[in-house]
RNA sequence: GCACCCGUAGCUCAGCUGGAUAGAGCGCUGCCCUCCGAAGGCAGAGGUCACGCGUUCGAAUCGCGUCGGGUGCACCA
């Protein structure tokens, strides 16, 4: 059967297409006097209806326009319906309710949507909305003072599949982990070694209060001893200091670097911190803002409400961020001419601003909520408000055990690590689980639901209908059919006409605008949700099946129809396994 | 006291950046296997979208205010 003409080559975001139908038809009632010139369309959406009953898709071109147009939406309706009509993809056109235009499509362009599928396999949905813009996903940039525990893990999750996610939405993505190689706690890390490298020594380690305890420091003291031997021992710190700090906190990223591979994050970049410092650009930064007129010299006014305790006027440097949305200024030099914490903060990301990126994104803890402003109110006075910021904070991960909070007994603390949990759930489950939830809404970890088979657990049911495609395919052959996705996208579609298999298609029709709203919206999760909708409804199309026989996949005596539906079915896999690959998630070719 | 996040079904949460009768999972009720994976499916009950104003053709969604919960709040990173 011939293609028809509009089926040739076309963009498959199929709600795009018919936006610009619709678009072109306000057009052509312009020309035609219908309606007066220069209307803004801004606010004209195409979008499939909540209630199925209404059509495939609605618009509410009417209602926007009216006026402005000073029209009655109605008569607006009426005009654009009956264009809408004459073209040959519109079924139907009605007008409803205060002025939505209902449409139904021919179904052939929804089933469409599979042969799309299948010719681009991994790539499907892959959008060139980025147009190669550079951006910075800086994400996890824990302190280099221990391994990764539960709560890293959902930032390192998040920002790897939101750097996935941006990829395949076609940004030049930059994986960025900001290693705080500067500040004081290195220094605790060094003590605490030495303390270890004692031990390793056979002496008796004193840790005391404000040093870390942690057993990870063992081997650190083991490789010091390996090093130097006992040549550091009663040794003043000002003799190792400096080679511990560096040493231990080498080593520290060992152990980081190793638990994110653990997890399949790699980053791109490592930037430490240390090299901000005497190379000249924090002053460069600084400099900048200097330019703009935005550091003084000032004292800071006391905090509304209650004065903490021992609060008093210190004449400092500061960074008049209020100037970019800031709520007070900020402190960049201490009262003893030392920089504070946020003077490096601003150089690292005046250095992001002139490596050259377009967007900037932070993943952080919830509890640097309080941070969010004035690092904004930095980049934007940095980069003369061009260089967006966006921050995402990740919420805190509750770990629970078949439905009771969950604490791990490690003698040197309560917190449980991400090694732990990735080696009981393994990579997979533990990345879907972790985008489950909004980053900024909390979230449950139940380590016995993870390991689960059953539609309680939504790794589990994506990857069963994942699983089961596949199973399929295998029956497939043993019935004598061809199903590689070559042969699978020549499929005769017009031959899928029952409303499940519709609905089916126009679910996967739904992908490519999804994965859009995601890349915009900065929000992987919305992945995890669809592909969580579209396993259920294959679970339900592959369940008719079993009730009406007619209604399975492979059909002995209809070969022509066999190959439509598990072409059908082929692009459901297709669309999972890309969606998963995006979450950094491996799809599943069958269950154990 | 100030700032940010949150408040949607008994519980845990979605809600396509303003659309029509607000959705899903768990739990509860009742159904469906002579097998393409029942590791599943179907149906039912269950909601003043915290509350009040406002913006407009139209608000869970946007604005302001109130209440409730979480987080962070001067030279610490």
């Amino acid at each position: 059967m011939p293609r028809p003409f509009y089926l040739e080559s076309r963009e498959m975001n199929l709600f795009a297409e018919i936006k610009t139908l619709v678009l072109e038809n306000l057009n052509v009632l312009v020309t035609e006097g219908v309606l007066p010139a220069g209307l803004n369309y801004a606010n004209v959406a195409v979008e499939p209806p909540r209630d199925a009953l209404h059509g495939d898709m609605a618009t509410n071109a009417a209602m926007v326009l009216a006026k402005p147009a000073k029209m009655k939406p109605r008569d607006i309706a009426d005009a654009l319906a009956v264009k809408l009509a004459e073209d040959p993809r519109i079924l139907s056109a009605d007008v409803a309710g205060p002025g939505f235009l209902n449409l139904r499509l021919d179904p052939v362009l929804w089933f469409d949507i599979v042969t799309d599928a299948l010719s681009k396999g991994a790539d499907f949905g892959r959008s060139n909305m980025g147009e190669g813009r550079k951006i910075n996903v800086e994400f996890v940039s824990v302190n280099p003072t221990g391994p990764l525990h539960v709560g890293h893990t959902r930032g390192a999750v998040f920002g790897d599949a939101l750097a996935g996610l941006l990829d395949f939405a076609g940004y030049n993505v930059t994986r960025e982990y900001y290693i705080n190689d500067g500040g004081a706690q290195v220094d605790v890390l060094a003590r605490s070694a030495y303390e270890r490298y004692r031990e390793a020594n056979g002496l008796e380690p004193e840790i005391v209060e404000g040093l870390y305890p942690g057993d990870y420091l063992i081997p650190v003291g083991e490789a010091l001893k390996e090093k130097y031997g006992d040549s550091l021992i009663d040794q003043p710190e000002s003799v190792w200091l400096e080679d511990l700090r560096e040493f231990s906190t080498e080593m520290m990223m060992d152990l980081i670097r190793s638990d994110l591979k653990l997890l399949g994050v790699t980053m791109d970049v490592f930037f430490s911190e240390k090299s901000l410092y005497g190379t000249g650009k924090i002053e460069a930064a600084l400099a900048n803002l200097d330019a703009k007129g935005l550091i003084y010299e000032g004292v800071l006014p006391p905090p509304k409400g209650k004065l903490p305790d021992g609060w008093e006027a210190r004449e400092q440097t500061l960074f008049k961020s209020t100037e970019h949305g800031d709520d007070v200024d900020r402190p960049i030099k201490k009262s003893d001419g030392g920089w504070t914490y946020f003077a490096p903060d601003i150089a690292y990301h005046y250095d992001k601003i002139e490596r050259g990126f377009d967007e900037l994104i932070d993943v952080l803890g919830a509890d640097h909520g309080g941070y969010v402003k004035r690092m904004k109110a930095a980049v934007s006075a940095l980069s003369d408000g061009k260089i967006p910021l966006d921050i995402k904070l990740c919420q805190l991960v509750r770990l629970y055990k078949n439905g009771k909070p969950f604490k791990m007994s490690k003698r040197a603390g309560t917190f449980v690590l991400l090694r732990d949990v990735v080696e009981q759930v393994g990579p997979d489950v533990t990345r879907f689980i972790m985008l489950t939830r909004k980053n900024d809404a909390p979230l449950d970890f139940d380590l016995a639901k993870a390991l689960e088979q059953s539609k309680d657990n939504p790794v589990f049911y994506v990857q069963y209908a994942h699983a089961r495609v596949n199973s399929v395919l295998k029956k497939a052959v043993e019935a004598g059919l061809k199903v590689d996705d070559e042969t699978l996208a020549n499929a005769d579609l017009t031959l899928l006409a029952h409303p499940a298999e519709l609905g089916l298609a126009q679910k996967l029709a739904e992908w490519p605008r999804l994965l859009e709203t995601a890349a915009k919206t900065h929000e992987p999760h919305r992945i995890a949700f669809y592909l969580y909708e579209l396993a259920s409804e294959f679970h339900a199309l592959q369940h008719l099946g079993k009730i009406e026989p007619e209604m399975r996949f492979i059909q002995p005596d209809k070969r022509a129809q066999s190959t439509a539906r598990i072409a059908l079915i082929r692009a459901v896999a297709v669309a999972i396994a890309a969606g998963l690959g995006i979450l950094g998630v491996t799809p599943a070719k069958e269950m154990r």
